[in-house]
DNA sequence: GATAATTTGTTATAATAATAACGAATAAAA
DNA sequence: TTTTATTCGTTATTATTATAACAAATTATC
């Protein structure tokens, strides 16, 4: 019998975060060489795909098991199950969204239309003229019935679409109604709240910030 | 005098993007600092808040130059300015967007009202509903009318929030109209077509998918 | 003014991550 | 059937990143 956690399932314990972050960049490109009817790839090939090397990535794998077949390479559909696997895709896990401003609501649409692993239950706003309104198909509730709704039903993740001012008192109020696991856009740093949370950071002003740099720095080096 | 690129305004060549990803961040907890009226931080404290040492800021920092003072620290105020200079937060970037929906409108948003470097200056979409509408304090033209825009005003970077498929069509089309550097949301590696461009990625799918992997991860060890 | 306490900048060390090397397994070719 | 060409899985090496250690500079204290 295969118990979760059973080291026939794996074989590292402690993944490192730079194999994590490929992985979803593995899938897509499996997704896209299944589409172009390929059914086979080595290391080599999905390598080049990935602008990395083909040592990188069989050792990337191998983190998890054995994947591949000497002489052949890797499966297309079996990796991509694989991988499938790993990062839990074919988990469901309820979610809330609190904040329906314009992230909020882009959000809120990605979330509904285009991805499974998360199942978007209830949205949630304290501004008067959004409460009653639609988006994704759901109705924005008041974030006073934020309590109740997650006593009445069972909530995994929390997505903060909210200010930074907003976001800490919000945060302990999730906590406190034992959700662990938040995708979190505003920007503050959960974690340093409560250690023993799982938080996803987009952080877009960071994300600016990182392009603002690299272009001051190659149209500088340009005018050496 | 002091060039750009001369040695006196920084001290190592090749920054690494570990440092660079920590940047924004450090901007931040410093603005945090200088509204909590905080005039000195050392190290230690900066590391605190950070979730890192005080080794890893001191050496941060000496990448560029040295801010601080022996046996005092560093100026809040002064590290701040040092860190908008090297991220060139002071610079003004003419941007357009192309894809003016949830996400494209959303991010339209923040950057007319919660960014300085980049000027949103035209919204572009190919959708007939949309073009003429108002967005973020512009009107949405035609895609049709982008090869002109561009020729007639300086453009200096991109925002994709196409879908996955327009994409690759859309940066060569832009590529050719000499824009060589994107803030970039579609599910798609710009990259890999041309070495030579900057390229900043926001991918939410990936971003989710690792949020899975997480969640299914500390929920598999807590059964343990 | 001398000494102790801070705290930086920098060098040295440890830890981590990426790459290269190579044996073992498989398939194709001779 | 044997040999050759592939290609994985794994180990060894190199490169990168993070941490620790310590001298030099500054302030506060005695």
């Amino acid at each position: 019998m295969i118990k979760s956690g059973d080291k026939q399932m794996g074989k590292k314990d402690n993944i490192s975060s730079s194999v994590i972050q490929r992985l979803p960049r593995y899938y897509r490109f499996l997704s896209e060489l299944e589409k172009e009817g390929i059914t086979h790839v080595n290391s080599g090939e999905l390598a080049q795909r990935m602008r990395s090397t083909a040592s990188q990535v069989r050792q990337d794998f191998n983190c998890f098991g054995e994947f591949g077949q000497q002489g052949i390479g890797y499966s297309v559909k079996g990796l991509t199950k694989e991988i499938e696997n790993i990062l839990g895709l074919k988990n469901r896990y309820p979610a809330i969204l609190i904040g329906a401003g314009n992230i909020g609501t882009a959000i809120a649409n990605q979330l509904t239309f285009e991805n499974k692993c998360f199942q978007l239950i209830g949205i949630f706003d304290n501004d008067e003229n959004k409460i009653g309104s639609e988006v994704a198909g759901l109705t924005v509730q008041s974030i006073l019935s934020l309590d109740e709704f997650c006593k009445n039903n069972h909530v995994e993740t929390a997505v903060l679409c909210v200010p930074k001012t907003a976001a800490a008192e919000l945060a302990h109020q999730l906590y406190k109604l034992g959700i662990k696991s938040y995708w979190n856009f505003s920007h503050y740093d959960l974690k340093l709240l409560y250690p023993d949370i799982v938080v996803e950071n987009v952080h877009l002003s960071d994300s600016i910030m990182q392009l603002c740099f690299r272009i001051t720095q190659s149209t500088n080096i340009d005018k050496q």
